[in-house]
RNA sequence: GGUGAGGUGCCUGAGAGGCCGAAAGGAUCAGUUUGCUAAACUGACGUACGGGAAACUGUACCGAGGGUUCGAAUCCCUCCCUCACCGCCA
């Protein structure tokens, strides 16, 4: 959510930069100037009533103290002529900011300077290629086929038990996910990510504080019963561990990362290009998230990304990293970048993460502050990012390193599985 | 699921219609003192939104929403949540 503040102070920019991400309602931002001018008015000349009704009621309260009922009594025959006034000027505050939330909330984060224009993923800047696509061998197989040889993953005792997009991992497949869970939250750790075991549904405060709710519920599934969601991924309970939460300066950055089942409902997405792993209803993720001092937020960008990259140089898998574009980039990003793997048996791209900067957009939701130096209140910058999302990984992981003789398990990944090979 | 208790500031916890944005203690920060540490003493110490160049100042907030009243943390109603015990259970 953006600023009202900085909306009614940079009004020329704001709109500026909304018409990079390609937003479709320019007219909400003079909107919401205008409703924030009423607020201010309204509240102003509340204010200005509620402080005389207030001092009549204190004055009353000495008069009775003192004896002189007359005196008080003139006074409270006053007083109702405030109260109505009083009752009507907060029922309109009451709407007006209501108003202003509903617009507010519509308008989208706006993207860094250095986000390029664009439209569609076409239009993403390739910031840099890593690695070898692999030449594969003349019966090479996409994963899904790999997955059936090997008796890895089944896809149809998982459609029996729940539904299409709900795998079983089975033997060595299983034991493949359990080890790269373990490889991703080691690597956390090591880059000083202090891992959390959380909760895999919230309740609807934690969907509104990252934005996935209002607006979003469908892509979430819902537990009507309780009233609660499936997390769509760990950035939602993790990030929301800080809401409503004033830390001290010397707490930042936090940096936390967690391992949880992430649950989509991807509502009308089916074909070929969703094929076995490349997109499901259930997959597992490590995420990275980090609170930090707003001028440190870009560096921290570069270097969440970094790690990022790193675990894909460890598992020896080609990659690129795309600087999304405006039209391309979520609603609540500042700034994305987006690593795909080369998937040598599908010949195309697959998105494995994707790093962001909310800078304040998702702590002026969640009113996460920290104390500056001169001890006010700010809003903290929040940054998020999959390190990694399995699913693709293990597509790219199979078909990138199958040989005649079996799949070859990365070297990195060996201690943690236990066996070098899937054959 | 049943019964009971309770939600007050960073924490513990008092307050039971006006003197309450809220005692006291702890924590934290600043200062004084002691050779260091520790202790003692002094002071500061909620958030949000307005107004103001600033000093400062107005309003709102004691789980949420409504009501009674000139006046509500305090009384009434509705809802939410937490805890304890019982039942069930990994």
């Amino acid at each position: 959510m953006l600023q009202v503040s900085y909306i009614r102070e940079n009004r020329e920019q704001v709109l500026e930069r909304l018409a990079v991400k390609n937003f479709k309602q320019p007219e909400l931002v003079d909107e919401v100037v205008k409703l924030d001018e009423l607020r201010r008015q309204t509240q102003n000349t509340l204010d200005g009533i509620s402080a005389e009704a207030n001092a009549a009621a204190k004055q009353i309260g000495e008069l009775m103290r003192t004896g002189k009922k007359e005196e008080a009594e003139i006074i409270k025959s006053k007083s109702n002529v405030w109260k109505e006034e009083i009752k009507k000027l907060s029922e309109q505050y009451a709407k007006v900011e209501e108003e202003l939330q509903q617009k507010i909330v519509l308008l989208p984060n706006l993207p860094h300077s250095s986000v390029p224009k664009g439209i569609t993923p076409e239009d993403n800047e390739i910031a840099l290629e890593h690695g070898k696509k692999p030449e594969l061998y003349a019966g090479a197989l996409p994963h899904w086929e790999l997955a059936a040889k090997y008796n890895l993953i089944d896809f149809e005792l998982g459609v029996k038990i729940t539904g299409a997009g709900f795998p079983v991992y089975k033997g060595k497949g299983a034991k493949l996910q359990r080890a790269l869970i373990a490889f991703f939250l080691d690597e956390a750790e090591k880059a000083g990510y202090d891992e959390m075991m959380l909760p895999l549904v919230v309740n609807e405060a934690s969907g509104f504080g990252t934005g996935q709710l209002p607006d979003k519920e469908g892509q979430m599934y819902y537990i009507g019963e309780d009233k609660l969601y499936l997390i769509p991924t760990a950035e939602v309970p993790i990030t929301n561990l800080y809401r409503d939460v004033i830390l001290k300066a010397d707490e930042l950055p936090v940096k936390n990362c967690g391992y949880t089942a992430c649950f989509r409902r991807e509502a009308g997405s089916y074909g070929a290009h969703v094929r076995g792993l490349n997109r499901l209803h259930q997959f597992d993720k490590v995420e990275i998230v980090q609170v930090v001092q707003p001028e440190t937020s870009y560096q921290v960008l570069e270097q969440m990304s970094g790690h990022v990259q790193s675990l894909l140089q460890k598992l020896e898998l080609p990659y690129r990293v795309l600087r999304l574009c405006g039209g391309d980039m979520s609603f609540a990003s500042a700034l994305t970048y987006d690593m795909e793997t080369w998937s040598a048996a599908q010949q195309r791209w697959l998105e494995v993460s994707s790093v962001s900067n909310f800078e304040t957009f998702q702590s002026n939701r969640l009113k996460l502050r920290f104390r500056n130096a001169e001890g006010k209140t700010q809003l903290a910058h929040t940054l998020n990012g999959s390190a990694l999302a399995l699913p693709r990984i293990v597509a790219t992981l199979l078909e990138n390193n199958q040989t005649e003789k079996g799949i070859k398990i990365p070297e990195v990944l060996v201690p943690y599985t236990r066996f070098e090979w899937i054959d």
